[in-house]
DNA sequence: GAGTTTTCCCATGTTACCTCA
DNA sequence: AGTGAGGTAACATGGGAAAAC
């Protein structure tokens, strides 16, 4: 249960196997680390899912009552490639004991925040001993206070180091890897409201060129119109001889239709500062931490 | 050093479950 | 009580980047 305060100590894992290595993993070269204790934080993410299993593990050998569910979660591993690449069901049922003491164990208490245990934790873990760990997803609800905690830190960053997945974790009696999907989750629907704002602004800009470009057409109208008159109103300069050097209409027309052309031709530095580029990607474009992270692992 | 493979993380799309009107 | 919509946790997949070979 201690484990938790000796993240990072280590200086190399200590793979001090207490259970058999499922089957499925015999071969693998996260075997060891699979079931290992004592990994430290800069082991892979998905050993602090296993070492935060273990932690319950051990939680549930600490406690009096016997778990049922041990031989459970510690072989069958999912047929998804993905599960199978990690060597650890997340789906897995973690047994209300074995959370609930978790919640009881004998570690600092600054490093866990009392969470309530979800009423969906306790159905997945029936669940899952009826249907023999099969595939049946049950939905677990994050309570308001993991929700709000988990928001102040996506606040802060957006992004996750293994450090902080398995901080987060462990403050919130989660898996880390489920901080990590709700983490990808909650960046999903940042972007999905970013794009549905930025789409709602495009629109409304849209809309203003739009108004723009009709009122912009009457006004070439009016101007062709003028230009093939018999006798344009302001035209009479030419007809005194100065043609050659003053404009075919008067200068406010001029000044009137050469910002029209240029309107129209050519958006330029004004058009760019009236409609700003939208800012597509703003959610990714340039964010460090979207980029690949170097890693932590020494 | 270049090429290939492995490993990890992320974005994205989808599914399944839950809640609520 | 039944139901459809919306929200969201969990999952699947593909790609990029870095490390390992």
């Amino acid at each position: 249960m201690e484990l938790e305060l000796s993240l990072g100590d280590l200086p190399a894992p200590v793979k001090a196997n207490t259970m058999p290595a499922p089957a499925t993993c015999q071969g693998e070269d996260h075997d060891d680390l699979a079931l290992g204790l004592g990994v430290t934080a800069t082991e892979r993410a998905d050993q602090d899912n296993q070492r935060t299993s273990m932690e319950t593990l051990e939680g549930e050998a600490d406690s009096d009552e016997a778990c049922p569910k041990l031989s459970v979660r510690a072989s069958p591993l999912r047929q998804t490639a993905s599960a199978n690449l990690r060597g650890f069901d997340v789906n897995a049922a973690i047994p209300v004991d074995g959370r609930a003491s978790m919640a009881r164990s004998s570690s600092p208490p600054s490093m866990h925040m009392e969470v309530p245990v979800t009423q969906g934790v306790d159905e997945e873990a029936s669940e899952d001993e009826e249907n023999g760990g099969g595939r049946v997803r049950k939905k677990l609800r994050l309570s308001k206070e993991q929700s709000a905690f988990l928001e102040d830190s996506f606040k802060e960053h957006n992004t996750l180091t293994l450090e902080q997945k398995s901080r987060l974790a462990n403050r919130l009696s989660l898996r880390p890897r489920q901080v990590e999907v709700w983490f990808q989750n909650r960046r999903a629907r940042t972007k999905l409201k970013q794009t549905e704002a930025d789409c709602e602004h495009l629109k409304r800009h849209c809309e203003a060129l739009a108004r723009e470009n009709r009122k912009l057409q009457r006004e070439v109208a009016e101007l062709r119109a003028y230009g093939r008159a018999p006798y344009p109103p302001y035209n009479h300069h030419l007809l005194s001889g100065f043609s050659t050097v003053l404009p075919a209409a008067c200068p406010s027309c001029v000044a009137t239709t050469h910002s029209t052309i240029a309107a129209v031709s050519s958006p330029g530095p004004a058009a760019s500062t009236l409609f700003p580029r939208p800012r597509f990607g703003a959610f990714t474009a340039g964010h460090p931490v979207l980029r690949r992270q170097p890693s932590t692992t020494l």
